[in-house]
DNA sequence: GCTCGCTAATAATGCGTATTACCGGATTGA
DNA sequence: TCAATCCGGTAATACGCATTATTAGCGAGC
């Protein structure tokens, strides 16, 4: 009952030719000593068309070629049961960018997960050849795996910044260096002189990037940072009051609802007393919650670059031909390195400092 | 520099024995008449672990055997850029049960999209090939593409009821008979003796299934069925009122919260003077908006029990062998068509009739 | 007559695995 | 002693495709 499937032998033998002939005229391919008549190519275009045949994906992959599938692993579970879905904006654009360059999409689920975290152990190896090559999102890395990535000459790109050793890793990460300094400086705009930055500070990339940026803009404008450092909200809104601080910047992981509703419930408005920007969206968006200022993570559109950038790797790694001429004129949109701009969001939580404490820099 | 990767005659090598035996170690199988000692199994099993091989999914595949890939086709975009995320919830309860499986999970996102409705050409079933089985979701189903998954034997499983010729085709739905007729209860333990469907009565099967539903509870009640077909949400609303109507039942495609508003417009509050029952989740829930009552569709539910489906029909299949013994005794959970119960939402949108209308039926 | 050079293909091989067919030596049975 | 049986494996092949090596035919030039 199950009939097999149409193969190029099937096509040959219609055709009245060989297997091989019939793989030369779907690859356009003549290398170099073959050739094949007109009349034969229509024949087994005819044959191709008749019998509706497409070529095997495994097989071509097997022989040496490619199967058209691009890869995704995410270190923590794609879709989570609970909690934010941290992953659904990159894949809307992965899946766009997937559609639009005739690719099927892999995603790596039966990786063991040790401890909560995926792990791309030898058995997953093997499991990334059925690809062509593979993205990558989530903050974790394991100095090993990627070596292993980096030896095998295995096409990949990160989704977010890569510092460490990021010479040779790439990816598409979003520019929160430069986002952050823009944040501040609609602060500064706005009048304010003491900015805090609330958080813990992580060594994960972006909470580096933020950092970074919030000091580079307090040092542009000669003001001295604020780091408030404390473990719960509790404790850094007091901080904030204590210090006098009339503006802050805090990231998304950084609870700024209960960190908002604790000013308040001390008795400080937000953003009469304290404006408050976030450094990317809220995580757990409330029900009638603020609209809060800050800048916006272009997930979406980080998602179609890095499977943009990662089908080019995988078509220069596939034509191993003409090496040389490759990065002769770089394509755009296919640097190896990207960093996309976050745009801000206007929100309402960025207003100029009460008067008495701050002064406005320039009154219009 | 790409170092190949291990292989079968690699750990043969190893071992001292040939590639097949290696195979058979592998594989448990001594298919009648090979033996393996039990020293050179040893020998074969330490090979294995200390090179850390793995097979090749694709060469297995391409040998008669199975992937360990199961795909996902939606007919629709995966990941939609704009509109309700409608199948991020069955991807939720997908991925879930694939982590539970060890399987991978390939997304045909390469499908040629004809009028924004992928297709399953000729095109694709090669593709599909790549995976052990495949997941079908959204509502579009043509009879040709059907014809041809059932005569290739090819392993799939429909999510959501299939009506039409549905006894061939496995699936796993939500009991939207079960559910409306549930609410419509509800509605007549409040007192409710005018009771409308609001909705263009579409040929979809949700759409059937419910209108089924909406007609059993009122026929069991004794009442008397009353359809509103308007096409706008204002005239919906001036028949409800025209018609006396003290509650209704309505889809979530049929804007329930566009009705509500409207309905408040005309000087009808929603819930006291007219409940409104929502028979399944809202599609663009507002912020702050209202917590409706219904019932809600156990979408992770019915990715999670789809894809073990799924999963038992490629292990039938895949076992070529003792194909009678199989459904000796049904598993549970693994029946070909299920219809999983949608639970109830109690919400703040149904209330007892206005007096003066209709009568509670009991008095407490 | 024989080689050279060109066209138009085909035969053969490899990719990594599963599986079938076969084989060589040792032990047993008559 | 010779065949039958059993043990422990190996060789060969198929899967569907890409690719390299090889072949057959034919007209021209020496």
């Amino acid at each position: 009952m199950p009939r097999r499937r149409i193969t190029q032998t099937d096509v040959a033998a219609m055709a009245g030719v060989s297997q091989a002939t019939v793989s030369f005229v779907l690859n356009g391919n003549t290398p170099a000593g073959v050739r094949i008549g007109e009349e034969t190519r229509q024949r087994v275009l005819d044959a191709i068309r008749i019998t509706g045949y497409t070529a095997n994906p495994l097989a071509q992959r097997l022989a040496g070629g490619l199967t058209q599938i691009l890869g995704v692993f995410t270190y923590e579970a794609t879709f989570p049961r609970a909690g934010r879905d941290f992953y659904g904006p990159f894949l809307v654009g992965i899946e766009h960018a997937a559609e639009r360059l005739g690719v099927d999409l892999l995603l790596f689920t039966s990786a063991p997960a040790t401890g909560g975290r995926r792990q791309l152990t030898r058995d997953g190896w093997q499991r990334l050849g059925v690809a062509d090559g593979c993205l990558l999102l989530g903050q974790h890395e394991d100095r090993g795996e990627l070596q292993h990535l980096l030896d095998t000459n295995y096409p990949f790109v990160f989704i977010g910044k890569r510092g460490s050793d990021g010479g040779r890793l790439p990816y598409v990460g979003a520019d929160y260096v430069g986002a952050t300094t823009r944040q501040v400086h609609r602060l500064t705009a706005l009048g304010h002189r003491h900015i805090g930055y609330i958080g813990v500070r992580g060594t994960d990339q972006p909470t580096l990037d933020r950092v970074e940026g919030y000091r580079t803009a307090l040092k542009a404008q000669g003001l001295t940072p604020s780091f408030v450092e404390a473990d719960d909200v509790a404790a850094a809104a007091a901080e904030i009051l204590a210090r006098s601080l009339t503006a802050v910047v805090v990231a998304p992981e950084n609870h700024p609802e209960e960190l908002a509703d604790e000013l308040e419930r001390r008795g400080a408005r937000v953003p009469v007393d304290v404006s408050v920007l976030l450094l990317g969206q809220p995580h757990h968006p409330r029900r009638g919650g603020r609209r809060w200022s800050g800048f916006s993570v272009p997930r979406e559109e980080m998602g179609v670059r890095a499977l943009y950038l990662l089908s080019r790797l995988v078509a220069d790694d596939g034509g191993r031909r003409d090496r040389e001429a490759r990065r002769a004129h770089a394509v755009p949109g296919t640097e190896l390195h990207q960093l996309l701009n976050c745009p801000d969001v206007e929100g309402a939580t960025a207003v100029p400092p009460p008067s008495g404490t701050d002064r406005p820099a320039r009154v219009p």
